[in-house]
RNA sequence: CGGGGCGUAGCACAGCCUGGUAGUGCGCUCGGUUUGGGACCGAGAGGUCGGAGGUUCGAAUCCUCUCGCCCCGACCA
């Protein structure tokens, strides 16, 4: 059930399928993305299950301001050396009339300070942890923030790289060097879960290389999922960000031993590219396939009929059957329009990916049964009326459990051992997924994979029982990397 | 910023090479028949052919300029 239909144009494809389903399209503001309310649902569902499994870890909302003083970003070297390149700039605060009646910017209006608005908000969020942390009895500063931010791409994708997106950002302060390690690990271990459990995607989980970890970070935890064209995507990233945005912006506490010492920090952030990671993993030539954990509406009933009698018939049994999923805990609807026909409903559904469809007719109302057909398979089943709940649930959860083995086999199956680098070089130029293989880190091997538009996604957690030669030194190495082309 | 491609009806596109009444499919409106995998028939509405200039009796078509979009690279959640 993979995508057949433009596997060459993969990009071309999903964005077929996003346009019928309606869930996003480019706004007239250039790379930036209109959200429709199916894309956004899903969003706001990802939201409130990803916000509920933060809070149950003792997170807290609050919200910072969209605006950055120029000079905050640069109090942090390696922070303002990588973002200045994609800030936007408000410089004036007031528009006139020009003589010819048109709107022009009013030169006596402009800022003392240019704002800058937030491509991340890091300096912004520090220049209040300032004030906020005084003590040991301060700390952890636990919090996060659902926010807007923009950054001035040179190249834009729906989804992927919008020059406006959505994001949840964490901002942590700690006591040590270990806490800080904890909490950015203990964030890493909710993405992945997130990831899998939700959204029913596989991600490898690693630390970024040197040259791919976050400005301003000491290391940089990521998970990388594989899309169907076997390109790399970060899905999730959190970092441990040493004492440097501490010392940038002042931030000291007074310890229990009476020492005023920098606090340690993390920040980590999810953005609505996972709306783009969860079309690009499961979607197939027919249109979304959701998972049903996050399906705003994880039923589709059909009722079917040719006369007003049959109508007022299955349609009260689609009712019946609607408040039935309901007390079972599953969303459902009723299509029970009269200017579409049944197949136009069957594709519209499969279409929007409601992972199962009722099919209900005078037939079914005559023997006491139902029609069920998965998206993920196609597969139609009959049981009786009174089953159909229960056999619903044990679906849904096969659904789930099918589309994320579904796709951990695919990415399995395109991951390939290698122990030279020109095998890893193979692997990628026949794009044939991700390459593994015993690495050392070196910048210079990554400077090479650019070549060919590959990189290093993540060095894979490292259990210590194995060890091996680095594909590109020959040295002595302990971690395997990962080895692909990304978005 | 470099290299390609494309701008024609709400959407997807043909027509351009070789200048001569503005086309097709989907969608939309109306009428009828339909409805178990995107129904069918008939009638109808809808376009300054991205913009400006030029060549010509005549330009969607040829020439020049310009604006915009998409893709590929550098950049990136």
């Amino acid at each position: 059930m993979a995508i057949t239909k433009r596997s060459e144009d993969y990009s071309q494809w999903y964005l077929d399928i996003i346009k019928g389903a309606k869930l996003a399209e480019h706004s007239p503001v250039k790379g930036c993305m209109v959200i429709r309310p199916n894309g956004f649902a899903i969003w706001e569902k990802m939201q409130r299950l990803l916000d509920d499994m933060l809070k149950e870890t003792g997170h807290v909302n609050a919200y910072f301001p969209l605006f950055i003083p120029k000079s905050f970003l640069s109090k942090e070297a390696e922070h303002v050396e990588h973002f200045a390149k994609e800030c936007a700039i408000v410089t004036h605060y007031r528009l006139k009339a020009a003589e010819d009646g048109s709107l022009v910017v009013d030169e006596n209006a402009k800022l003392e300070e240019e704002l800058v608005i937030r491509p991340t908000s890091e300096t912004i969020i520090w220049s209040s942890y300032k004030n906020w942390i005084q003590s040991y009895r301060d700390l952890p500063l636990l919090i996060n923030q659902w926010a807007n931010v923009v950054r001035w791409e040179m190249r834009t994708r729906l989804f992927l790289r919008t020059a406006e997106f959505l994001w949840q950002e964490g901002h942590t302060a700690h006591r040590t060097y270990d806490e800080a390690e904890e909490e950015a690990l203990l964030i890493l271990g909710i993405y992945k879960k997130f990831a899998e459990e939700f959204m029913a995607m596989p991600v490898y989980v690693g630390v970024k290389t040197e040259s791919e970890k976050f400005a301003g970070a000491d290391h940089t935890y990521t998970i990388e999922a594989m899309m169907q064209d076997k390109k790399a995507l970060q899905a999730g990233t959190s970092h441990h960000l040493g004492q440097n945005f501490a010392k940038a912006f002042d931030v000291k506490y007074r310890d229990e031993d009476g020492e005023q010492k920098y606090v340690w920090a993390t920040s980590w952030a999810v953005t609505t590219r996972l709306l783009g990671a969860l079309i690009m993993t499961h979607s197939d030539d027919k249109g979304l396939v959701l998972p049903p954990k996050l399906a705003t509406k994880q039923v589709s009933v059909v009722p079917i009929w040719r006369t007003d009698d049959a109508r007022a018939n299955v349609i009260e049994y689609s009712m019946k059957l609607k408040a039935a999923l309901s007390e079972r805990g599953i969303t459902s609807y009723v299509d029970d329009r009269d200017d579409r026909s049944p197949g136009w409903k069957f594709n519209e559904s499969e279409l929007n990916g409601i992972p199962l469809r009722l099919e209900l007719g005078p037939k079914e109302v005559t023997s006491g049964t139902v029609v069920v057909c998965r998206r993920d398979t196609g597969v139609k089943e009959s049981f009786s009326f009174n089953e159909m709940p229960e056999k619903a649930t044990a679906l849904l959860a096969d659904i789930q459990t099918n589309l994320f083995n579904r796709a951990r086999e695919f990415r399995d199956s395109n991951t390939f051992d290698v122990q030279t680098y020109d095998e890893a070089i193979e692997v990628v130029k026949t794009n044939s997924g991700f390459a593994r293989a015993f690495w050392n880190g070196s910048t210079e091997g990554e400077n090479k994979l650019k070549n060919i538009q590959a990189s290093v996604r993540c060095l894979l957690s490292n259990d210590g029982t194995e060890t091996g030669k680095c594909i590109v030194s020959g040295e002595n190495a302990t971690r395997k990397a990962i080895i692909g082309k990304s978005y």
